[in-house]
DNA sequence: TACTATTTTGTTACCGGTAACATAATAATA
DNA sequence: TATTATTATGTTACCGGTAACAAAATAGTA
């Protein structure tokens, strides 16, 4: 391996001068500078983050924590993470936590055992909060991207659940609906916990009187619905949904899979909307009706906010960024 | 920050036997192991490992290079690299090139200067050769996922183009096609060229002589092919393809993107199939004739390949594993 | 030309670990 | 009990950089 003192030997300085060309330090004469990358071109010397790291104390890498990557919410937001990561000068760290808060407890450690110098999150759980603490005391920045731990305060981007879950159920309302399920998150989410608030909030806003039996938590995994589903198929008529949200993309499919499985046709005997869309390609399959969340800027600017705060160049306080979605009415919810 | 040196001080030991410790050396005596241990505990000490780095040589970090994480098929490649790395103790760095190879050699740079203790590469074009020979100089270990720089030697999980290619053209021409055509990805790329010869050879052995005409090449990237498309629609009845292969799945959708805005039915008027399914849901949208190729493997065994070879555990002749696909048969090929 | 200010380069110590060797403590053996 | 193995712990130097200070070289000024 070559080193600086190979540089400096070769190039007759010493190697605090070598050092100080590859940092472009301004007192450095012009013919040794030259002297020294010619060396360094010379025997393809490539400087040694490691090293630096011990007396920098930062290692320009980043984590992004997330449940899976293969979500295409989360994919999203990898790659817009990854953009400005690129951009700002970091490298990203991937891990995918599976919704499980002791595999996040596993990628802690290790992110902060490596020395990143932040993380951008998205946490398994409330209980995730001993995690972030971690993160907390160890004075290792972080920021939330699409759910929060409010035990534990961050900077955070997240989608505007309130608005969405709104803009969603009034959709369904005005096509006539009114006997809505919500096929949510786990309640220890933030994200589902304000989706249920939204939920019931805009019921009675419209004067539509919430029926906790339409409101089943599950969680936002892939996963078989049939049981859920068929114990509402089997209310009697009068009783029987209209319309259903799914929470997220995954439990959108897991209804629509679990409907199909038992011969209701969407939209004809039920309307079917979610969060987010099950398609990375755009419109690929343009079915579901969707509440489509700017998951790449929820990515890119959560890693601005997280490199400012490494920086040093964010406010004291914390930052709460919250972005709206689009509704993007298909062909899966219809007039009642 | 807390280090051993804190550690130390606080058991009333040496440094170096609470090095020994946290590396559970065997000869250390009960009692100062657990007088180190609760030492540890209680100042919370994280190990640092940059500063392990620097002697041992080793960071526990891989990098993985791909496209594009959006293309379901890298986050499904992405998804078993980061399983294996976990599972092994190895954690994943990620790059987007967008088949770019400036891009690439910047992540080569990069890379190797974090000290990378292995990376897994979907090459950008044949043209890496300069970012391979890099690598293999620096004595990085490396694995090829998907395509290959064949003069630069190095372990590879590829699919089976040939076969795979051969699947998807019989499949057609069992459905009585015979003017097929191929839109390939570019000739710089292994895959690519793989397939255009697998093609060829194909309609060779079931007696159709291969025109030169039906064979485009494009990008493996989302993009318009409208021109493309109806150049081919623009040939006189006798002249115009009854069925298109596509290389990959963006170039699938592409096409089929190109066909709808034309006016073109498929696969009444045209069949489409292609590499490699557009969803990550499996079956989310059941319409295309795919051939799915097994990306989590490749992901999964590259990683367990490149790790071997970090461990000195990899024989010294280059292993090749080749893949097969799955051909499923869906809604938009049809017989002629 | 002598002296001071400024620019350029070098020395030393340290970042947080660990390898290699040295020494102290304990156990085994004569 | 003295001597030798063995086990447990400590010392020193080094990994590849850089911060902080020191010294040398050059430029500027009287």
């Amino acid at each position: 391996m070559v080193t600086i003192y190979d540089i400096a030997k070769k190039a007759n300085v010493s190697p605090m001068t070598v050092s100080r060309v590859i940092n472009n330090s301004p007192s450095i004469k012009e013919s040794t500078r030259l002297k020294v990358e010619e060396a360094i071109r010379e025997l393809e010397y490539i400087p040694n983050k490691p090293a630096r790291s011990l007396t920098s104390k930062e290692t320009k890498l980043v984590s992004l924590v997330i449940p899976d990557i293969s979500n295409p919410f989360f994919t999203n937001i990898a790659r817009g993470a990854e953009d400005k990561a690129l951009q700002l000068g970091y490298q990203l760290l991937l891990g995918n936590t599976d919704e499980n808060k002791e595999k996040e407890a596993m990628y802690i450690d290790m992110l902060m055992s490596t020395g990143v110098d932040g993380a951008l999150i998205v946490p398994a759980s409330d209980d995730s909060a001993a995690n972030m603490k971690k993160l907390a005391k160890r004075r290792t920045p972080f920021v939330y991207v699409d759910r929060t731990v409010d035990s534990v305060p961050a900077d955070s981007v997240t989608g505007d659940n309130l608005n969405t879950t709104r803009q969603l159920v009034q959709h369904l309302i005005e096509l006539g609906h009114e006997r809505i399920c919500l096929i949510n998150g786990p309640g220890y989410l933030s994200n589902a916990r304000e989706r249920a608030q939204a939920f019931r909030d805009t019921l009675i806003l419209s004067g539509i009187q919430p029926n906790p039996a339409y409101m089943i938590e599950t969680h936002f995994k892939q996963d078989n619905l049939d049981e859920i589903i068929s114990k509402f198929i089997s209310l009697q008529h009068d009783e029987r949904p209209t319309a259903i949200v799914a929470a997220n993309n995954f439990i959108g499919v897991n209804a629509l899979r679990a409907l199909r499985s038992l011969g209701i046709r969407v939209p004809e005997d039920i309307s079917v909307t979610c969060f987010d869309d099950p398609d990375i390609i755009p419109d690929y399959n343009p079915f579901l009706t969707i509440a489509k969340q700017p998951a790449y800027d929820m990515g890119y600017i959560g890693m601005q906010l997280l490199i400012e705060r490494i920086q040093n160049e964010a406010p004291a306080t914390t930052r709460r960024i919250v972005l709206p979605a689009e509704l993007k009415v298909r062909a899966s919810t219809a007039r009642r």
